[in-house]
DNA sequence: CCTGTTCTATGACTTTTGTCACATAAAAAG
DNA sequence: CTTTTTATGTGACAAAAGTCATAGAACAGG
């Protein structure tokens, strides 16, 4: 890992807290699929995602799992940051859908650059308002809106994260992250084409033009 | 306000601490009904809930209020902590629903008392961090339950939060809270009924024994 | 190529939820 | 004690979403 790795992605942070993270932190690769985070597991680092791309899940008991958010470089796993002092388990799940590198820090340095650095401070706080606000979005989309807006923000964030109007997964790996079901998935993506907002392919949806 | 009414519910805080609530901050008081926060409204302070009862909505453009989560004296909304630096509307909508006091802090001593109180830091990640929990457990319920578990739940929590197994909602209001319709709500609270689990009287519900 | 597998399309049906209409019951107002 | 308002109960129906069954299309591996 750089000194330039880490300035770039998080020019923020401030010489000092730079060259504790070089010294105290390692990096780790994940694969597309690999899980960074597993409902139940315990922390042992906060991980700062620093290239790929990360989506993070709420699973329920009967191991569906529902998409909440991206994780892009230069942030980071909020749950992750403040289970510091109680030793907590998570509550979520994080899998790796581009190859991904994150610097992992062990949770010990938490507090003390809390209050050593400003620039992890302002950092911290600033992720865990932005996670909370993205829960607040997804809760709206879930209690407010039927399934085809759904979708339809569903592809929109997808294609915004990714940097890509082509989506690179099959109706059953969509309906599972919106907990849907695959033939209702199927039904919606069709009237979709027929508006002339996406255009099918097996393993991929082509997004036209969307609303 | 007191020392003692501070120190009553926020056993955490040191005396510093308490003083500098006790000069910088004053005691604001709701009736039930009153909001103590509104969608699209400045922060200007922070509340720390001494007294009462407060319950926390997302609300839509349509005017959809979703209810969220409680806060008790002792808590906190997240939110109105962390939106110190940057100046941030609020997001969500905060309403009474028995007379409340809080404490009001003005925001601006929240960086400041960060770095110089470890129980004030503590205590802002703590709530931040159960707050975010409670969003991921409301998301559970939109996302993976139907509406009769939805109810059952939302019953249970209200019941426990007001210490009381008779809560005092009209069918209709129950309905809004779980973004649902009057006549649903009706229909299940019945089923319920039929189940010996709730006994239902005009403007209110009485739980006898929830699964 | 052929063959088995995976993915998609779609009709038919069920279940759940939402809506409309209207009846009845309970409380409030006069 | 009426009248009016508000809350609840319920049947009938509509719409959305989930399920089942089945067929065909696209691909993968020999």
């Amino acid at each position: 890992m750089s000194t330039a790795t880490i300035m770039q992605h998080f020019p923020t942070f401030e010489a000092g807290l730079v060259d504790e993270i070089m010294k105290n932190s390692e990096i780790r690769t994940f694969r597309v699929g690999d899980q960074l985070m597993r409902t139940g597991q315990y922390f042992r680092s906060t991980m700062l995602i620093i290239d790929g791309l990360v989506k993070v899940y709420r699973e329920d008991d009967q191991g569906n799992e529902f998409f909440m958010y991206y994780l892009r470089p230069g942030q980071a796993c909020a749950l992750s940051m403040i289970c510091a002092t109680r030793q907590e388990t998570s509550e979520i799940m994080a899998k790796a859908v581009k190859d991904t590198e994150v610097i992992a820090i062990p949770l010990t340095f938490m507090d003390e650059w809390m209050s050593k650095y400003k620039s992890w401070y302002h950092f911290v706080l600033e992720t865990y308002r932005s996670r909370f606000e993205e829960l607040l979005v997804t809760i709206d989309h879930i209690a407010f809106r039927a399934m085809d807006e759904r979708l339809e923000f569903y592809l929109k964030k997808h294609m915004e994260s990714l940097h890509s109007n082509i989506i690179q997964l099959s109706h059953q790996e969509i309906a599972e992250e919106l907990n849907s079901s695959r033939e209702v998935i199927s039904r919606l993506l069709k009237k979709m084409e027929q508006l002339g907002k996406v255009r099918l392919h097996r393993n991929s949806v082509e997004i036209i033009k969307l609303s």
